[in-house]
DNA sequence: CGATCAAACCGTACGCCGTACGAGTCAACC
DNA sequence: GGTTGACTCGTACGGCGTACGGTTTGATCG
């Protein structure tokens, strides 16, 4: 009988024969691989959303049947740890302006690790899970070792990290959430004017509405480094 | 043929009738009532997890079938919309030290809003939804409101209070995905130590273990805190 | 060459899901 | 009695994740 076994055993053991391509000569698709399923998952992700992506309309993708996929991968779960991780990947700060400092970089990361996200808003409706892969530990190493250099005491450091991840994390989701086509904010306002009586001054302050919501996550990100850092 | 028609319509609408329980003399449930069926998913949310509320076991617990609850409720997405807004009802801060100030009202409003949903963890996985109920709309105008007493600026208030909101909602979700049980956090620690010349600083660091959450959540309050105040 | 074996693939089936549909029940009112 | 409208629910449909076991394929070895 074949193996199969529990997770990360044998799959993904790489071929170690010569041909580049074994088999398949009658099928057009390359053979499935891990990285060729979690391709095709993000394209399907952007492209359906987190409700299409079923194990079935990926096989179809992939011109596989459904559970061949479960030889290179777990579980659906599995699927989705892996499409999150590999759309954050961090290619490091522009080199053009190398002396833009420490505070430049990691601002820049943390810009570009919100719009990774939201280019792909899928991944904010994923992100109560806790799968570290390797680009979301990269971009946390980076974080540690540039505030480390920074001069934040080492007492504070972790404390440091999760304040910034905190905030990235929640100014992602709540931009996801609140992205509403026009009708939805016409409606949300609607409500809002409905119920003015009750909230006067959320009403009067417009907030659901006409927000800079790019300015106000680089105002908040400001705040807290401010606050983060000794000097 | 009956009514039931599109959102918030005929359904609802309250028993004008003298008897108290119409009908089902022979029932021992009391009838189905939007507040029940509400209360009820909260109940079972709390004892089994997101994947635990089917609409099935819903009515099983109610003594309903399945297909009654949606007299009452448009559909599974507003059952959790419902129960999300149901556990974040907010009475105040204690009326015992009236005099802490607006900060220690907003501190204890916030640090309140996350606790509840830590009391609730499904809570955080329904996040990236935009259901703005009653209670989380009534913390959103307490929030406005103090603020703005406080002396923030009309045209800071709206940065203010989504960072604020931002801040409390990345902590919250990312309290709830790294909340291991202890064999996860060897099996992460594992991980780690067999990449640490990867990853280093955060390995060294111990980012993922023995972390003081409420603290740093307390800490990284204070800094937006400091920063969003004039004063 | 033929035998063997693991890797890779996939058809079928099971149990569960959300919910459309329409029929049923019952109180209130004409 | 007849009608109506609020409410309940049995059945059924299409789709889901995936357990299971069988089949194909290429590599290896005699």
């Amino acid at each position: 009988m074949a193996a199969k076994r529990s997770g990360a055993q044998n799959k993904r053991s790489q071929r170690k024969s010569v041909s580049p391509q074994a088999g398949q000569a009658l099928r057009s698709e390359p053979p499935l691989s891990r990285e060729r399923i979690v391709a095709t998952a993000v394209e399907l992700l952007d492209a359906e959303g987190v409700d299409g992506l079923t194990m079935r309309r990926l096989a179809d993708c992939l011109g596989s049947g459904a559970m061949s996929l479960y030889w290179h991968v777990d579980n659906k779960e599995e699927v989705f740890d892996l499409a999150l991780d590999a759309v954050l990947e961090y290619r490091g700060p522009p080199q053009t302006a190398g002396s833009q400092g420490w505070r430049g970089e990691v601002v820049h990361m943390l810009e570009d690790w919100r719009a990774s996200m939201l280019r792909h808003p899928w991944s904010a409706s994923l992100l109560p899970r806790r799968a570290l892969g390797p680009n979301i530990l990269g971009r946390l190493e980076m974080l540690s070792k540039t505030l480390s250099r920074a001069g934040v005491a080492d007492a504070d450091l972790n404390a440091a990290i999760w304040s910034l991840w905190n905030y990235v994390m929640g100014a992602t989701i709540t931009r996801v959430s609140f992205d509403l086509s026009d009708e939805d904010m016409a409606a949300a306002q609607q409500r809002l004017t409905g119920l003015s009586e009750r909230y006067p001054t959320i009403e009067r302050s417009r907030l659901l509405l006409d927000n800079d919501w790019d300015g106000a996550f680089r105002k908040g990100l400001d705040f807290l480094l401010d606050g983060l850092t000794p000097g």
